[in-house]
DNA sequence: CACGTCACG
DNA sequence: ACGTACGTGACGTGT
């Protein structure tokens, strides 16, 4: 049994003081919060700490105590509370009420003489929570005091034997303390002239202030005068100082029994706008784990086999090949955990999970991999992360989806299991509360956006694309692409012995030798010693250093040193860790990381392999098909674009693209009207910046910047550019519209794309807003073709029996591996799918290639 | 762990 | 007056 005492005024002026610098923490209504904020943060360390079974808040009430009778300036002096401060008074108490944790106030009583009684009155372990020292002589035997140091990051917990290593006093010499040395934040007087160091040395010999005036004969000159000058203030003082332990409370203890109420205080929360106290909670809801705690079991209930959460327990070393420890079955009957060895022999369960029976999971992907190193099949399944994430991208990982939807679990993988390096035994019991935990939060928030993806009629984008083109991935995840590793070596060892050159130079051109990877030191080189023109605030990027090309011959190596440098670690050298002991890269995709829906790829990322600089372009050369086999590439032209196009429906710039002719020298045509013969090379750049631009939410200052335009031509540019394609900008304008009054935008397979800055009050913030507004359906729908693309290949092979495999995604692109003999008829199936993945006013157009690598296939 | 930089679409 | 083009992931530096 344990009891907490906490000293809310203590706390809450702690928590004040520490947040109060900056922008202080308020809500949209102008409600200041931060103290709250701080006070909730704290508090909910001390509980996790300190584990208690009962609580209690104090909080002073009144201005006419004890105290201020024995003297009338007790606490006089001090400043009053902040104007924001004030209010946060009354809102702690509500925090308080909607916890359900209980707090204490009486008239005209401290907190600290609620909390010296509460703590005499009960004889089993009680810990005091304060940053006021005065409560420090409340500790004994069974009473402890976790102090707040530092601003609130510190917290030491004090019983007498820390009391003596810090302050070299017992507990009850802190009044004794308090009566010779005073307390200038209460204006305690104490003795004039006596301070801590004299204090301390003055009981190390007489114990107490009354044993010092017994022995006043024995203390020599000076001090002697000072104390007994100070012989009435010093009494007054002590008593000041000593907290009271027989205030009556009458109150049983049960009513102090800690229980926090989640659902109203995430309701708190949530109204104070909070967010990020609300993953502070242990939601796994007390209601919940009441009907559903788990069980563990050699054989799951057949009951557990309707539409169950099933979770995959797995430490989280390695994406590939994770060991299965068990296995857990939630659904609204119950919850129930098997052991895998156990699995193993519960043949009805591994049937089930085998069926097309409906179930979920989280992370199908990567569970497709877990459960197929396992030697398990899985099918039927719905992927909980996916669904989550279609529903609002801001769900994308664990985290961040069981805050969205109210839950917390409170132990983390890492802590169960340690990491590769450093693993742990995990205790099974804690195993069983974290499997408990997560999968009746996810079987909760399953149920929740299988609703939610009904009501945002996102059922043909979730069932008949996404989720399809999970087990895709997976295929082309495990499939992996061959490499070359001496290709690489080889590309490694020569652009080493070009850096060892470039760095030479380097430091002869700049007469410094310095760290030339670190923006840091180059900036001070270039703007200080060699006082070249500073265009951008010490940055040291290509752009800039472009315009710096004229000034100094270092330039051209510094930039021929930042490329090589890119090509040696990010490629040449860093690609060789990833190829594994079957030659080959196993890339892995992922699907719900891109607010776009585009898809996204790492460990490692192969989707921005060089290709732009000759030198760059040649790491995909080591790129190689299986034998006997080529790589093919194809792509899509314009894709982005042709979207724009077809969903303004603009005409002009539809009919240019299904008329075959370059899309960048017609935009010229048409925005200057000039003839084809009069598209200069200059012009037809433009034309192809703002198409760009329009892509991305054009702006007048992006587009200058991009171009060697002015910003008044670059304006007249877009200008003219909406004149001549008006269903562009009307379209655009749609897009901000539809998302300042939703909130989100949408694309053609009614993917949703959440952009709260579109109505923020920061006018950079709204701007940048609007451009994303504009680009996502664009880049978001372009997405959902390539994604539609995918699956129709993939179908095709499979039915056709073809040995080919789809290996990579790059955007707008699909890599191959294809067989000699199946070169024809893989040519004609990939570009007959991609073309005809989705229909559009401005057609689909293909490009192909094919080679014995990656480089040649381009 | 944040930042600057740079690779891709 | 403000001071940006959209979307990612990996690396090295420096706290």
């Amino acid at each position: 049994m344990k009891l907490l005492l906490i000293d809310g005024n203590s706390v809450l002026f702690r928590g004040y003081y520490a947040t109060c610098y900056g922008s202080m923490m308020k809500t949209s209504f102008g409600v200041y919060t931060n103290a709250v904020y701080a006070f909730s943060n704290m508090i909910d360390k001390a509980i996790t700490l300190i584990k208690p079974d009962y609580c209690v808040v104090a909080f002073d009430k009144g201005k006419h105590t004890f105290r201020h009778e024995i003297a009338e300036d007790y606490k006089g002096g001090r400043k009053p509370a902040p104007d924001e401060l004030v209010p946060q008074f009354e809102l702690v108490r509500d925090f308080l009420t909607a916890s359900n944790i209980r707090f204490l106030e009486l008239d005209d009583i401290e907190a600290d003489d609620i909390i010296g009684s509460l703590a005499k009155k009960y004889d089993f372990e009680t810990c005091i929570f304060s940053s006021d020292h005065d409560l420090l002589q409340l500790i004994d035997n069974s009473t402890s005091v976790y102090m707040m140091k530092k601003g609130m990051s510190d917290i030491v917990r004090y019983d007498e034997k820390q009391l003596y290593e810090d302050y070299q006093l017992k507990p009850f010499q802190i009044i004794e303390f308090k009566g010779l040395a005073g307390d200038s934040s209460d204006n305690i007087h104490g003795v004039d002239g006596i301070g801590e160091k004299t204090a301390v040395k003055l009981l190390n010999d007489y114990n107490s202030c009354e044993g010092i005036y017994e022995n006043i004969d024995a203390i020599k000159g000076k001090l002697q005068e000072k104390l007994i000058n100070g012989k009435e203030s010093c009494f007054i003082s002590k008593r000041l100082a000593t907290i009271k332990t027989d205030v009556v409370i009458n109150e049983g203890l049960e009513n102090f029994r800690l229980n926090i109420n989640y659902d109203t205080r995430n309701e708190f929360l949530k109204k104070y706008e909070m967010f990020s106290l609300i993953k502070t909670v242990n939601a796994s809801k007390k209601t919940d784990r009441e009907v559903l705690s788990i069980k563990e079991t050699d054989h799951i209930s057949k009951e557990l086999y309707e539409e169950p959460y099933i979770h995959i327990l797995a430490n989280d070393f390695t994406y590939y090949g994770r060991k299965i420890i068990g296995v857990s079955f939630t659904n609204s009957k119950g919850s129930e955990y098997i052991s895998f060895a156990n699995l193993l022999k519960d043949k009805d369960t591994l049937e089930f999970i085998a069926s097309d029976k409906k179930k979920c999971v989280y992370d199908l992907k990567q569970i497709y991999h877990t459960l197929n190193f396992g030697g398990i099949e899985i099918n039927g399944a719905d992927d909980v992360l996916l669904m989550a994430y279609l529903v609002n991208n801001n769900n994308n990982e664990l985290d961040s989806i069981l805050r969205a939807y109210g839950y917390y679990v409170e132990l983390t993988l890492k802590e169960l299991y340690g990491t590769e390096k450093k693993p742990l035994i995990a205790d099974h019991n804690e195993e069983l509360r974290y499997v408990s935990d997560i999968s009746v939060s996810l079987y909760n928030v399953y149920t929740k956006v299988k609703e939610e993806i009904k009501k945002y009629d996102m059922e043909y984008l979730y069932c008949d694309v996404e989720l399809p083109l999970t087990r895709v991935l997976y295929e082309m995840e495990k499939e992996g692409i061959r490499v070359d590793n001496n290709v690489l070596k080889d590309i490694a060892e020569r652009t080493l012995s070009k850096l060892n050159e470039l760095e030479k130079d380097i430091y002869v051109l700049s007469d410094e030798v310095f760290n030339i990877n670190s923006p840091k030191q180059l900036s001070d080189v270039l703007f200080h010693k060699l006082d070249l023109p500073d265009l951008k605030k010490g940055s040291t990027n290509a752009e800039i250093l472009e315009k710096l090309r004229k000034y100094h011959p270092v330039i051209d190596k510094i930039l021929d040193y930042r490329k090589y440098t890119k090509l040696y670690s990010s490629y040449a050298e860093g690609l060789q860790r990833f190829i594994g002991d079957d030659s080959r890269i196993h890339t892995i995709y992922s699907q719900t990381i891109v607010a776009t829906g585009r898809l996204s790829s790492y460990d490692p990322n192969l989707q921005n392999i060089s290709v732009r600089n000759e030198e760059g372009k040649e790491i995909r050369s080591a790129f190689v098909p299986d034998d006997n086999s080529y790589l093919v590439s194809s792509d899509y032209s314009q894709i982005e674009l042709r979207v724009l196009a077809s969903l303004a429906d603009e005409s002009k710039m539809i009919e240019a693209f299904n008329s075959g002719i370059d899309i960048h020298t017609k935009t010229a045509m048409d925005v200057f009207k000039v003839n084809k013969e009069d598209v200069t090379d200059l012009v037809r750049r433009h034309a192809k910046a703002v198409n760009f631009g329009v892509v991305y939410g054009i702006s007048d200052f992006g587009l200058a910047n991009q171009t060697s335009l002015s910003f008044a031509d670059a304006k007249k540019f877009i200008d003219d550019y909406f004149i001549t394609y008006p269903n562009i900008k009307t379209y655009l304008d749609e897009q901000i519209q539809f998302c300042k009054d939703n909130g989100y935008v949408k694309t053609i397979l009614n993917r949703r794309r959440y952009i709260n800055e579109i109505n923020d009050k920061n006018f950079m913030v709204r701007e940048f807003g609007k451009r994303a507004a504009m680009n996502s359906t664009i880049q978001g729908s372009a997405a959902d073709i390539i994604k539609l693309a995918m699956l129709k290949v993939s179908k095709a092979i499979r039915e056709r029996n073809l040995k080919s495999r789809m290996l990579l995604q790059v955007h707008d692109e699909l890599i191959f591996n294809v067989p000699e003999e199946e070169m024809d008829i893989m040519k004609s199936l990939i570009k007959e799918c991609m073309s005809s993945a989705y229909k559009m006013a401005a057609n689909l157009d293909v490009s192909f290639a094919s080679g014995k690598n990656w480089m040649e296939s381009k």
